[in-house]
DNA sequence: TCTGGGGTCCTAGGACCC
DNA sequence: TCTGGGGTCCTAGGACCC
């Protein structure tokens, strides 16, 4: 049996557990740069105020329904969902964490121990109790009947957090209640080929036949026929390794000069690296993006797009900017206002199993001796304490962060002072 | 004025080989 | 007049997830 638990509304949990006082109240957290929104209270929810929409079109709506909004805060989600996933932890001995706010947890063998649905519940209850922030779990055979599982379990308070799908007959219930395009794995492209088709739940999907669904939907949409039958045949990759990694951001303003544009590329390619070093990965390919503002359709559109492969797989931060500056030098052309940049590193592999080349003029260990050192140096006094100095001091390409809270559990000068009562 | 960020996987089509 | 067939690899773009 597999289990997945999702954090109820997690964004708007992790603000409400350092303010009570919001609790039963409307409120939506916003993405960087407060763009958009995405994630809403029950009670946002409640409000038909949809997710996804542009923050600036719909403040007015949320001022008048006295809306709660924050800037999105993930110095505190990151260490939020850590909790979370540590105190998950210690009832099974295996997990993978699959989102910020989702694992999907391995129960086999768990049934013959015992009532399943017990230790779920107690599971649930200590995750609220030891971190305040609410979870549904659903547990069945296959990780999709697992997250519909998950899905009921949060619909329906009856259920107190935990649902499971344990038998045939409640697998066909369950199928029949829901909606097709609720399915994991199923999108919004596919979601209207369903509906041509007349497949409205996920059991008028079921009851298809193999090939057909291999025909009309590829080995995708066969994946999750054969998930949803109860034959496990979806394995999500481990979020510990890799196979890419990308740091992109858009800016508040657009940035129409080269010289402009450098800094955030050079602090991208930057926190790419460091990224790199986290996970003990070095990269052989590099790529830079930069993008015209998408949605003004009334300018010029261009997406810059530059690639290099490296000689010797690196995770240094020097060497990748470096790398990075010469692409975007490469590929620069004036005349556009751009909105949006990012670095792309891949082809990744162990750091430790490094194909080095004979024509390498690099001094490979005083370049990973320095690097430990400035490492050192910034995880004791604060990111970016020693920086290359093509990373700049300019703010123009900061994000905006009007509503953003307090990184109650990450920063001493942010820590709650708790007076008693007299 | 204003529209997120970070991933994985699949497929079609082109380049290239013999 | 008339121009093959089979294979691999790479890339861009799209679909999907949260």
């Amino acid at each position: 049996m597999f289990g997945l638990i999702d954090c109820n509304n997690f964004y708007v949990s992790c603000e409400r557990v350092f303010r009570p006082d919001l609790r039963g109240k409307p409120v939506v957290i916003l993405s960087n740069n407060d763009g958009c929104l995405i994630s809403l209270s029950n009670e946002a929810k409640a409000m038909q105020i949809p997710m996804g929409l542009p923050f600036y079109q719909l403040k007015p709506l949320l001022a008048s329904n006295r809306v709660t909004v924050f800037s999105s805060n993930y110095a505190l989600y990151g260490d939020m969902s850590s909790r979370v996933m540590n105190i998950v932890n210690q009832f099974v001995p295996i997990s993978e964490i699959y989102s910020i706010d989702e694992s999907f947890l391995d129960f086999h063998g768990f049934d013959k121990l015992g009532d399943l649905s017990d230790y779920a519940h107690h599971i649930v209850r200590s995750v609220e109790r030891s971190t305040g922030i609410p979870v549904s779990l659903g547990i069945a055979s296959t990780r999709t009947l697992a997250k519909m599982a998950s899905k009921f379990a949060k619909k329906y308070p009856a259920y107190k957090g935990a649902c499971l799908i344990d038998t045939d007959e409640k697998r066909e219930k369950a199928l029949k209640l829901f909606d097709i395009s609720d399915v994991w794995g199923v999108g919004r492209r596919m979601r209207v080929s369903m509906e041509y088709y007349g497949i409205k739940t996920a059991w008028d999907f079921s009851q298809k036949s193999a090939s057909w669904v291999r025909d009309h939907f590829t080995v995708t949409g066969l994946r999750t026929w054969k998930e949803l039958h109860g034959h496990p045949c979806i394995t999500p990759d481990s979020i510990e390794q890799k196979k890419s990694i990308y740091t992109s951001r858009s800016f508040p303003k657009t940035l129409s000069s080269l010289e402009l544009l450098k800094e955030p590329v050079a602090n991208f390619a930057a926190s790419c690296a460091s990224k790199l070093r986290q996970q003990h990965s070095c990269c052989q390919a590099i790529d830079v993006f930069a993008q015209t503002n998408r949605c003004n359709q009334n300018e010029p559109q261009y997406t810059l797009r530059r690639s290099t492969n490296l000689v010797v797989p690196t995770q240094n931060t020097a060497e990748i900017i470096s790398s990075a500056m010469d692409l975007l030098q490469k590929g620069w052309s004036d005349g556009y206002r751009f909105k949006r940049a990012g670095i792309l590193v891949w082809g990744l592999v162990p750091e430790d199993e490094i194909q080095t080349s004979f024509f390498d003029t690099v001094d490979r260990l005083a370049q990973r001796r320095l690097q430990n050192v400035v490492d050192s140096i910034n995880h004791k006094n604060g990111d970016n304490k020693i920086k290359i100095a093509a990373q700049g001091f300019s703010t123009e390409w900061h994000l905006r962060k009007e509503y953003i809270s307090h990184q109650y559990t990450t920063n001493f000068d942010d820590l709650l002072t708790v007076r008693a009562k007299d």
